[in-house]
DNA sequence: ATCCCGAGGG
DNA sequence: CCCTCTGGAT
């Protein structure tokens, strides 16, 4: 895509979702970063499903250690990947505690020293909780961003590197956003709805697949 | 490259 | 049945 058809496409994505925000609900830092970190691998759906009432009983690192390994995955079991959650969850509280007074860093180092905390996971906390312009990579963005010449690359760290660079500053806060809803809603995985895609006509798959 | 690993959709 | 879902650690 051009730079006008890129100011284009962020401009209707935009317009579709003026405010978008995390589908992930939470109610502190904390409670983000422990969604981010059970979304690994499974759908907001699932994950809000279990954690409304988790975070009814635990909003802060302290009350998660109290509550314990086993406590915890009786809330996530129904979460793919659960034992390890369970795990990188209680181990990731106590570091907390530890480390930083019961407070979530807003900082890249700090967060990706986290057990369970990769690049992808410190970048939604970091723009989520804390206003940074990050771009987190996740299946949706990376599908997106390849699919539609946004930013193609072959891993995710080529295509953050990629969109930081192209996408118009003015709209990098709110990127991830409208990038992850046009995903998870519009450009699908399996069977992209092409027919009500507010972007189909800059979208190079014209013609081919659509 | 491989493991972890449940729910929901098509 | 098969694929996908806001990945990270080894």
């Amino acid at each position: 895509m051009t730079p006008v058809q890129i100011e284009s496409f962020f401009a209707r994505l935009a317009a579709a979702n003026p405010e978008p925000k995390s589908e992930l609900e939470h109610v502190n830092a904390f409670t983000l970063l422990v969604a981010v970190v059970l979304s690994a691998q499974a759908t907001d759906k699932g994950v809000n499903k279990a954690t409304r009432a988790l975070f009814e009983q635990v909003t802060t690192p302290q009350a998660m250690l109290e509550l314990g390994e086993d406590g915890l995955k009786e809330h996530i079991k129904t979460i793919g990947l659960f034992n390890s959650k369970a795990r990188n969850v209680i181990a990731l509280s106590e570091q907390l505690v530890r480390d930083h007074g019961g407070a979530v860093p807003a900082d890249r180092a700090a967060l990706e020293a986290l057990p369970g905390v990769g690049r992808k996971t410190a970048n939604v906390v970091l723009n989520v909780a804390f206003g940074q312009p990050t771009m987190a990579v996740d299946t949706h963005i990376f599908r997106v961003a390849n699919r539609t010449g946004l930013a193609p690359g072959k891993t995710p760290r080529a295509v953050e590197d990629g969109l930081l660079k192209v996408v118009p500053p003015a709209y990098l806060l709110h990127a991830h956003h409208w990038l992850i809803l046009h995903g998870r809603y519009t450009c699908t995985a399996r069977k992209p709805k092409c027919d009500t895609c507010p972007a189909h006509d800059l979208c190079p798959r014209l013609g081919v697949a659509c």
